[in-house]
DNA sequence: CATATCCTACGAAATAATTCGTAGTAACCT
DNA sequence: AGGTTACTACGAATTATTTCGTAGGATATG
């Protein structure tokens, strides 16, 4: 009953659950370096250490305190992550639709050849599964 | 040269922005049905004219004073404040990569087969573009 | 003309996110 | 042991965003 799924991640925490995500579990000093060399400017020690503490409390990562210096890891997956915040923002910013996202994604940026026939080929897919495994009122005629 | 380009709208800011875009020039007072409409709660009308007196700070709105109920219009196009956001999205979540994005999209969403079409043919547009308009060291051989 | 209505402007409270300083404490090093 | 260093916890200042109350002025209406 105490299944409060864990909240959207603002940016700063993204930026820590994307190191954590790439490097693993890491101390708050590890997560720090990261941070600072990623920016321009330095991040101060403790403001990475608060804000994995209000991680915590958050359920978007867990902890392991047997040493002194406590090991965070993510506690939400990227895919599953990535597709919370994706599904906010085309509600916010495109009205809902994921086509007008894609269609503008794809249409105002370069895109390389390379590009197009990985997502060619994830377009073909699709398409065998919507036919596939279609499940009731289909083309049955 | 003050050329100060409008900021990245903020959520609230962009709800107005969708309405302007939609329904083009309104008063407050429109806004405001069109906001209370939307969403489940009423809008404050004092809260929906500060929004438009901040977002005129910022060039986000432009604004006919000359009756006595101010109407508003968007000073930003619809298409060029998504791919600001867009941008933005795409750094902040998919560590900069669009294909990344798309993918994810596609991949775990119901897609139709009528946009599936829709995206293979932008596809095929792009593809078009990339080896005819290609400035120099392309494919002459 | 009086009064109710609608509008703008402005101030400020409420909330959220980010940042950092300080204090306390454990470990480490002569 | 004494002093330096590294770490956590906590409180609080700062900034941004959202919200709304109140005041003042114009317009409409009886």
């Amino acid at each position: 009953m105490s299944k409060a799924p864990p909240p959207k991640p603002t940016d700063s925490e993204l930026e820590i659950l994307h190191v954590l995500w790439q490097h693993g579990p890491a101390t708050v000093r590890a997560i720090n370096d990261h941070l600072s060399q990623r920016r321009q400017a330095e991040v101060g020690y403790t403001t990475t250490l608060k804000i994995c503490q209000l991680m915590l409390e958050k359920g978007l990562v867990r902890r392991d305190d047997a040493d002194r210096s406590h090991v965070y890891r993510a506690a939400v997956r990227e895919q599953e992550t990535q597709n919370l915040l994706l599904d906010k923002f085309v509600d916010a910013t495109f009205g809902g639709s994921a086509l007008k996202l894609v269609m503008q994604a794809l249409g105002s940026r370069q895109t390389s050849a390379d590009e197009l026939a990985q997502i060619r080929r994830l377009l073909n897919d699709i398409e065998i599964q919507n036919s596939t495994s279609t499940s009731d009122d289909d083309d049955h005629a």
